[in-house]
DNA sequence: TGACATTTAGCACGGTCGTGCTAATATGTA
DNA sequence: TACATATTAGCACGACCGTGCTAAATGTCA
């Protein structure tokens, strides 16, 4: 009873120290990787002592997970609660895609962990790949939603195919990060911005569409 | 001069034993990625000792660098050689391309060092990176070659951007590769050779072009 | 068969990793 | 101020890493 509030009481501190690992986790693992976050670097680029940040965090599995989940809390924050703003059908989805295009873009320099965790974690099975697997699952689910929105709004022709379009549109995100990181290209967002102006126009259907998506200036 | 012949007669027994290192080092490589090849899981796997293995790579770093190399020389037999034989212009690019995507069809067991490696190496500087880089800009001058050719045969637009294009092919590619490795869908191959075919339908010109598709049958 | 060169194994070193256990410190309360 | 409690540091353990050094095994040729 009285140890709920002396919890309480305890959290109020760790819980400040536990939010600057996340930032500092964050940044790491957005950088090199998931897996070369490491317990030992954190706590030097706190300055703190490592058995100090590992009684904070449990385990390096659970602060991966917990870097993915507030990372993917920031992505959602960044890309798909603006979107939502836009009316349904084309506007949303170009705003949701020229928003991701423009956030994976600074990622050039950041990194990007659903994408680079696509390939680290391809091969090896546990908690880390299925969270990674879910947050990839459910954007690409919002994604999917907005493209059947846009056909049934008449924006895109009804025969186009809502998983074909979502695994280019996904797939562009990739290659665009890709291209900006390992190749170090600056064109890779105009470049990847093109793909989406030509897969888009490929699958709509009339004029008003068209000018919906010079609106979203893609 | 003796030293030579002998050299030549001690290089006999360990550059087999070299080989099968290679051998199974780009299947570690492949399957789990460069940075979790280890100089004791290749020896473990062979049933010989760390020490043995390491005397005749040099070094760890080394074996990455011939893993690569001997990965490269193994693609472009297997993708580029082959397209090479058919003619000039649209049908050695689909040739290109259709070998390249049944290539990473397969590769959705095995892996693919290069693509994998852009991400794990996108922030690692070294002559590991410089060697990916390499190849990874090799096979994009030859693609780029190819549809520069298209274009001058009159089989692609003349306006058509040969950078632009060759960004969203070889980016299809590690889509594919994601696609199939991380997600698991077995449908991303006909994903890919639809998103291919939409790309090239959407830059070509005539009526003798869509017949070359079809007789690649992209 | 015996001498020799080559190839492999054994072993140790220093390093980093994740993770427990225990002591010291800082904080809040009576 | 003194005490209880929450927070951090110190330290050690075992595992694995790449890499040298030295001895053993293996094959080759006179």
């Amino acid at each position: 009873m009285q140890s709920l509030a002396t919890v309480e009481t305890k959290t109020a501190r760790s819980e400040l120290t536990l939010s600057t690992i996340l930032d500092v986790a964050l940044e790491m693992a957005a950088a090199e990787g998931l897996e070369s976050l490491t317990v030992g670097e954190v706590a030097k680029r706190l300055g703190l002592s490592k058995s100090g940040v590992f009684s904070r965090i449990g385990s390096r599995e659970a602060l991966q997970r917990a870097v993915i989940e507030e990372y993917g809390r920031r992505f959602t924050q960044d890309v798909f609660v603006p979107a939502m703003r836009q009316p349904r059908g084309l506007p949303r989805l170009n705003a949701i895609i020229e928003g991701w295009l423009e956030r994976a873009g600074d990622e050039a320099r950041t990194g990007c962990i659903y994408s680079a965790g696509s390939f680290e974690f391809d091969d090896r099975d546990g908690p880390v790949r299925d969270l990674l697997l879910e947050g990839v699952l459910h954007w690409r689910g919002v994604l999917k939603r907005t493209v059947v929105q846009a056909i049934d709004a008449g924006h895109l022709r009804p025969d186009a195919d809502p998983d074909q379009l979502v695994f280019e549109m996904d797939g562009l995100i990739v290659a665009l990060i890709r291209e900006a990181r390992f190749l170090r290209d600056p064109r890779a967002v105009a470049r990847a911005q093109h793909a989406y102006r030509r897969l888009i126009q490929s699958v709509m259907t009339g004029v008003e569409a068209t000018a919906a998506v010079g609106k979203a200036t893609i």
